[in-house]
DNA sequence: CGTTTGGTTGACACGGGTCAAAAGGGGTGG
DNA sequence: CCACCCCTTTTGACCCGTGTCAACCAAACG
């Protein structure tokens, strides 16, 4: 996580702020630094806010440290806990019989997970810690009280999971509709969006901490698939992604290749294996 | 829709219904006909209650008609209503630059609609009627507000969200990871599940309002593939799909091929082109 | 140092896309 | 009743994007 030190006013901000403009009496826009995370700006944070954090976490907050690697729930499992990530990167996926696995989300600082299954049939999903994670938890059974208690907090809890809803029926599109260089760009477009809006700045590099497996088994590739695509986007000039560290160089191109569609050649984008 | 005669038990049932399971004081279940589909208890419909229904509507619900084929809305425009289906089935779907589409999901009576979007960006994909449909739709900012003045409401919103994501998450797990016949049965069995949880006994064969095209955007693969698919999975005697009407005739073997890993040959399944 | 893990490359196989054509309805108008 | 059309389903031939397998390399690590 990086400091931010301008107010964020760009449109790569702005595209994960949408859900919780608030406004004050005269409608105009609310603006205060995130008690969560680094943002100066708890609008354009994806979780739940400061103010819900204090109702949920009267006495303070119940922080725990995870190691990186370390499972934080397993498919199947009872239905548990919601966490509040407050620090590092975690993933979500599905585990097939033969271990492969399908990365499902992957989530950040200030996002919410935990509320990937239901009472009756437990989790549906698992979630493993990617780097060391310090998770704010609560019971599901008191977070679902307290949000049966406070209208506001139940209404941010449906606008954070309409957000993941929408970014779940983005992915949808992409692994039905797009080719291996879509996939890609799209996954690596809304992680970069999503990293930036939290700096206050844009970094010419950003420090993503996964690597070509993840980014195959979240795109539905192999990882050798990705290593060739990522070759050849590296070829035509439209980024760099070495060791994590990842920079847009055409973020235009990139954009029509992830949102547009990639399926139709782009003049000569293809075939540089 | 078909009328139930006995109340509902089975599994299958079952699976949609633990999100509405509703406890009276003494932890009981509650069951009690739904107002707004046939069911005869709405704790298997997959809805906002009857009684959500009546707070939304107090003088009555707002009805509206729309013929087949109709857009209901595009996406692009402006956040405008959400909607509770009544009768009918929807689709909706991202449409791309070259016209193909992506099926995000299949709304069906009792589903919920239109909350596809954000007040900034508007809408991001389409819907339109399979089928006659018929629509109670309330503006979004009456939503809301009535959300935001009804914890009940609100976690119930929170609650049918939350569902549809787990939805999406499972069509993200198998356009990611499944070849076709596990595609295909993943979309066949969760429609069915869906349709037979609505009529209180289980039919031989239901009736779907789609065709090979339907399930073609909605797997990510063409028609005539999914036309080559219907055809091995009918030689091996998975099922029968011919002019809308679905009949599961191995539920324990598609269950396997949608739910473990169909990648892997099921001996002696694959090949039969 | 050897070991492990992730990235890279090449050869080859195969699932599914593409293109084209024909076969079946179902509807409509003559 | 037939002719015609439109739309969906079906089939075949062929191609291409991606998976699979295998080898090798580089960096990190004990």
């Amino acid at each position: 996580m990086e400091k931010g030190t301008t107010p964020i006013t760009r449109e790569s901000g702005a595209l994960h702020a949408t859900a919780f403009l608030r406004l004050d009496s005269s409608g105009n826009v609310l603006r205060s630094p995130c008690e969560l995370c680094t943002a100066r700006d708890y609008s354009v944070c994806r979780h739940i806010t400061g103010k819900d954090f204090e109702q949920l976490f009267p006495h303070g907050p119940h922080v725990q440290i995870r190691k990186a690697g370390t499972t934080i729930f397993l498919q199947g499992e009872p239905f548990g806990s919601v966490f509040i990530v407050q620090n590092g990167w975690l993933l979500v996926h599905k585990l097939f019989e033969d271990g492969r696995r399908q990365i499902i989300r992957f989530v950040l600082p200030g996002d919410l997970i935990g509320f990937e299954g239901n009472e009756v049939e437990g989790m549906s999903y698992s979630a493993e810690a990617i780097t060391d994670v310090a998770l704010c938890g609560i019971r599901y059974s008191l977070f679902f009280k307290t949000c049966a208690a406070s209208p506001q907090l139940a209404m941010n809890f449906a606008t954070t999971v309409t957000r993941e809803a929408l970014a779940a029926w983005n992915h949808v599109g992409a692994l039905g509709q797009q080719r291996a260089q879509g996939r890609v760009a799209n996954l690596l477009l809304d992680l970069h969006h999503r990293v930036v809006a939290r700096c206050g700045t844009e970094p010419a590099a950003i420090q993503l901490p996964i690597n070509q497996i993840h980014i195959a088994s979240a795109t539905g590739l192999t990882s050798v698939h990705v290593c060739r695509t990522l070759k050849q986007m590296r070829q035509v000039g439209l980024l760099e992604f070495r060791k994590g560290q990842l920079v847009l160089l055409d973020t235009e191109r990139l954009a029509e290749i992830a949102q547009l569609d990639p399926a139709v050649p782009l003049d000569g984008l293809q075939k540089m294996n």
